[in-house]
DNA sequence: TTCCTTGGTAAGTGCCACTATCCAAGCACC
DNA sequence: GGTGCTTGGATAGTGGCACTTACCAAGGAA
């Protein structure tokens, strides 16, 4: 297959692709003569799995290429990559530690760490990503004054770990260590969407129900 | 309070909030005359409020005055303004109708709201820009190969049906219609990047309790 | 008086994800 | 073997976005 075809079959322009190969997101095709080369189903699966990280996650291509170069780093175990994969995604603004909201929510997430249990996530704290953009989160709720009870963040958390062990489960049902870790990061990157597209679509769903459509 | 002021209890520039007036984010203030004008509690709010939509909840400049022109009509009731508010938010690209996948789609996820029994949502669904998000992540994850079974997209709406629940009950604890509106928007706009956060979190506590850090 | 700050406006910046243009080298078909 | 299309490769340009800089004349503050 060559550049025409890739194109036509995965609905990206030529010049499109020809961007993402400079860019190292795709690697290049079997080079067959100076004017010709060729590329096979896996570039199309690859081409396909870059549009949907940037598409649909909305990862930006820079980060799209630090994911990838994890997944591929076959140098490395199964769970180092997928966390080092995971780890280049976020691009949160780091928070401002002077701030005295994000101190207080410092306070407040490593209570709700204890709270749930996550020894591990304890563990990583002043590592993960996750868990700066949580205290960010948390910062700027508490910033406009929403003092909810932190029970209610305890229920959201749980929730969200059922989520995490769905997920988890599904990757258990790839066979493959390959296909695990590229199934377990586009699985994280792609969830995200789909789960809040399902949380607005629940809240319509609950709105209408409490009040109706007036 | 003059603009320095209020630039210093925000802690954003003069030159932005020039920049957020100008593009209608923040009503101006009262002017006092010619160079001078004097601002209140309520614009370091709405300030506080546009940057927290901004930064934490990546939503675009245009977007933030759709969704704040909503939450001030007064000449709507609370739902209508709300729905609105919201519907203004997603600027998800256009699902490609012709696309075989967004067609199975469509399909799976009309299944998945009968099995729910979601009527309101599958009353809207032509409408709601959140069901349009929903099928093109499905799409998405569809045309990758990723083919689980219907039960667990059930299991994923149940769990962000719980959060909507959270989140509406949240609001009622709100007395002032003007405080419900408001809070209703800007909890289902922060409430996302607090529950992507506690799922990549989850994720990595669950991923190590299962696999350990190796 | 001298200096700073104010609101207002216009122009510029940096980043990002492409997109357009150009090129010389093949290949395909008549 | 001529004609026209496609190829990989490179460079430059585009449009959008969220600011940021620079400048202005008018108004306090010392």
């Amino acid at each position: 297959m060559r550049l025409g075809e890739l194109s036509r079959r995965s609905g990206v322009s030529t010049a499109t692709i020809k961007y993402y190969l400079r860019e190292g997101l795709l690697p290049a095709g079997r080079q067959v003569n100076t004017t010709t080369a060729e590329y096979d189903e896996e570039h199309l699966r690859r081409l396909r799995l870059v549009r949907a990280m940037i598409q649909v996650g909305r990862v930006p291509v820079a980060t799209v290429r630090e994911v990838l170069k994890h997944v591929d780093d076959e140098s490395l175990g199964r769970t180092i990559r997928m966390g080092a994969a995971l780890w280049a995604l976020p691009q949160v603004s780091e928070p401002d530690e002077e701030d005295e909201y994000v101190r207080a929510a410092h306070q407040e997430v490593g209570e709700l760490l204890r709270t749930l249990g996550w020894a591990n996530a304890q563990a990583l704290v002043t590592l993960s990503p996750a868990y700066r953009s949580l205290v960010v989160a948390v910062a700027a709720l508490r910033r406009l004054g929403y003092d909810w009870e932190s029970e209610r963040l305890v229920a959201y958390a749980q929730l969200m770990h059922r989520a995490a062990v769905l997920d988890l489960d599904f990757v258990e049902t790839h066979p493959s260590e390959a296909e695990k870790v590229e199934t377990a990061v586009l699985g994280a990157i792609l969830a995200e969407p789909l789960l809040q597209a399902l949380h607005r679509l629940a809240q319509e769903e609950e709105s209408a129900r409490r009040y109706g459509f007036e």
